[in-house]
RNA sequence: GGCCCUGUAGCUCAACUGGAUAGAGCACCUCACUACGGAUGAGGAGGUUUGGGGUUCGAAUCCCUACAGGGUCACCA
């Protein structure tokens, strides 16, 4: 869909096709794509559907279709028909008329704030373990949705909820106690999430080699992990920590402070950021009250036990867990109380989107569920944006195989690799230090962002460190590489591109054409992206028209054209590319250097 | 076992939501260039879209079926 142009062609076709005929057509029997380059013409109208209420076959309602628009619009000025599709050639005034109104800065972005409030949620990891390529993926993706829905007008809340408490945040906890001989981030040097990731990791040592101590002495492998001490001690402290026990939540806020300082400083290396942070240790007491609430309604029910569950059976679903017998909580506790407290704090709140891998689709149903059976108005308002897992070549990450690819250590070889390859090509030998580290940056973490987005976010993907990501084909340094060329285009041209002129009967021909298609669509993309909640669409587009335009570059004389008119036509397609690009590219994150 | 995804070139991914001869990148082969920025462009080769059936003017796309891979069905998160 090429924006404005295509929107009066739309309209175009179904008048003259209800004065040919004397029927008019639906919206959508209307069909409208690129014409393939193979066949002349600009737009191709499909036909088949409306051969039919045309009563004659698809080839002559063409025919008396395309004659009759080259008749009536000046700006038709040609057609052709080819089986059941009919090719029309828009006049070159078109193209640029169309080509002046796209020369904005904001090109494909709606006015702000015009649309609803949508929250999005990502990131949301857990406090006991640094980031991983996992987390890198919902991030990226988590933070592009939401620019993504911003571009489309709405106004985006971006927030994540940290699982902050619970048996796994105790288990380091008693580690450190143990082992850590009051070891911190400032003593070693050491980011806080790698450090606290590092008790983890003892902990679950020190407890395996305790169960293989219990099977040892003719104990079952369960008794073995129910006698372990140091699980036990795990337990008492969840105990000590949900009774309020000053000693232990003074440990739970220093060791968790750890993590948050280590989290902020990937997350800034990442470039995501986020409006609003919630705290499990902050709802679940509230999604208690819900439960509660829901099983006085008769809504859930109890066991002998005590232990509270919802039957899903008639929506074809399990029973589901949601309070234990002891009354503590569990993730779809927190998670009832975190999805109504957000809509109770944010009246204007239309949607959330949730950013979560999609081993997670059956939670999110569930809960989505129960928000209904609830009562929730905004029950349906939810989307859970369901991603794929990020695999390598020998499978999935464990952390038990030491496979984990770490955020920080990849962010910093992209960096690393990113420097490597300017300065060899000789680029950079101009810079200044800091220039160079921004630039390294800039096409490092742009790379890691398109390979990442890329792909269609529920499709898992493979991700080969040795040879996945490059900086040469469909990557983010190639169209880095392509904008800066054309940023390079403009200023050698010593023109101000708001004061571009040229008439408007300057021919353009089929790659200026490709040019100006791509440009003109792009409002469309963007809200196609916003829709599906998919950016991939973005990059695609974005490699699409950049790649055009690095064969457009290759045999089309820009600056150095001599008829006045094509030249300012040329700088003014290359202006228009390079605010496109710039623009779809930032809605990945990822920015456009003006030199590499 | 029930339910839900996925299956496209050797590899990694597209395909305007049912439209023309299924397209890119990597890898492989050939060519162009003293350059408005070569981190380049043009071309070649590579496909029974997992197999089989069906729906219709028309299917990678929708339906059925078989096979292959993944996920999920916890008083885990």
């Amino acid at each position: 869909m090429i924006h404005a142009l295509d929107h009066q062609l739309h309209h175009a076709v179904l008048d003259t096709f209800e004065a040919t005929f004397g029927k008019r057509p639906s919206q959508e029997q209307i069909q409208i794509q690129t014409t393939r380059t193979e066949f002349e013409g600009d737009r191709t109208v499909v036909v088949f559907p409306l051969a039919g209420m045309a009563g004659a076959p698809p080839q002559v309602a063409a025919d008396r279709l395309g004659k009759a628009l080259v008749e009536t619009f000046d700006w038709i000025v040609k057609y052709g028909v080819v089986k059941g599709f009919l090719n029309l050639t828009l006049s070159d005034e078109s193209w640029s008329t169309a080509i002046q109104d796209a020369l904005t800065d904001s090109w494909g972005f709606a006015p702000k704030n015009s649309k609803s409030q949508v929250m999005v949620e990502y990131s949301s990891p857990n406090t006991n373990k640094p980031l991983h390529l996992g987390h890198l993926r919902n991030n990226f993706l988590g933070y592009s949705v939401a620019k993504i829905l911003e571009a489309a007008g709405h106004e985006v809340v971006k927030v994540q909820i940290i699982n902050d408490r619970g048996i796994h945040i105790c288990k380091s906890m008693v580690a450190w106690q143990k082992f850590g001989q009051g070891e911190t981030p400032a003593s070693t040097g050491e980011k806080g999430d790698k450090l606290v990731g590092r008790y983890y990791v003892a902990f679950d040592k020190a407890f395996k080699s305790e169960i293989a101590e219990g099977v040892a002495r003719g104990l079952e492998a369960k008794e073995a992990e129910n006698a372990s001490p140091i699980m036990q001690e795990a337990r008492s402290m969840l105990q000590r920590w949900e009774d309020n026990d000053a000693e232990v939540v003074d440990l739970w806020k220093t060791m968790n402070g750890w993590v948050y300082d280590g989290f902020n400083a990937t997350y800034s290396d990442m470039g995501v950021s986020f409006d609003k942070l919630y705290y499990e240790s902050d709802t679940y007491l509230l999604g208690k009250k819900h439960v509660e609430s829901g099983l006085a309604q008769g809504l859930f029910f109890r066991k002998d036990d005590g232990s509270i569950w919802v039957d899903l059976t008639e929506d074809g679903l399990d029973e589901k867990l949601l309070l234990r017998g002891d009354r503590t909580a569990v993730y779809m506790t927190q998670d009832i109380g975190t999805a109504i407290l957000r809509f109770q704090e944010h009246p204007k709140l239309d949607r959330q989107v949730y950013t979560v891998g999609n081993e997670q689709e059956y939670h999110f149903k569930v809960l989505f569920l129960i928000l209904k059976k609830l009562g929730f108005v905004q029950a349906d308002q939810n989307h859970h944006l369901s991603y794929g897992m990020v695999e390598l070549p020998e499978g999935k990450m464990k952390s038990r195989e030491g496979t984990v690819v770490d955020a920080d250590d990849l962010l910093l070889e992209m960096r690393t690799k990113a420097r490597e390859i300017s300065e060899e090509l000789g680029k950079v030998d101009d810079f200044s230090e800091k220039d160079k580290v921004a630039l390294a940056r800039q096409v490092g973490h742009g790379a890691l962002k398109y390979f990442l987005l890329k792909v269609a976010a529920a499709k898992s993907m493979m991700f080969d460190p040795q040879s996945s990501i490059d900086f040469f084909g469909n990557t983010a340094p190639f169209i880095q590489f392509n904008v800066v060329r054309c940023k390079s285009i403009l200023k050698s041209a010593k023109v101000n591109v708001s004061e571009l002129h040229w008439s408007a009967q300057t021919p353009l021909d089929d790659a200026e054409r490709t040019l100006a298609a791509g440009v003109l669509s792009f409002p469309s993309v963007v809200q196609e992206a916003a829709d599906a909640y998919d950016p991939s669409v973005i990059a695609n587009h974005c490699y699409d028209l950049i790649k055009a335009f690095s064969s457009f570059y290759q045999d089309h004389p820009i600056v150095k054209e001599t008829d006045h008119n094509t030249r300012n036509m040329r700088l003014a397609l290359c202006a228009t590319v390079s605010i496109t690009v710039s623009n779809g590219m930032s809605l990945l994150g990822i920015d456009m250097p003006d030199r590499m």
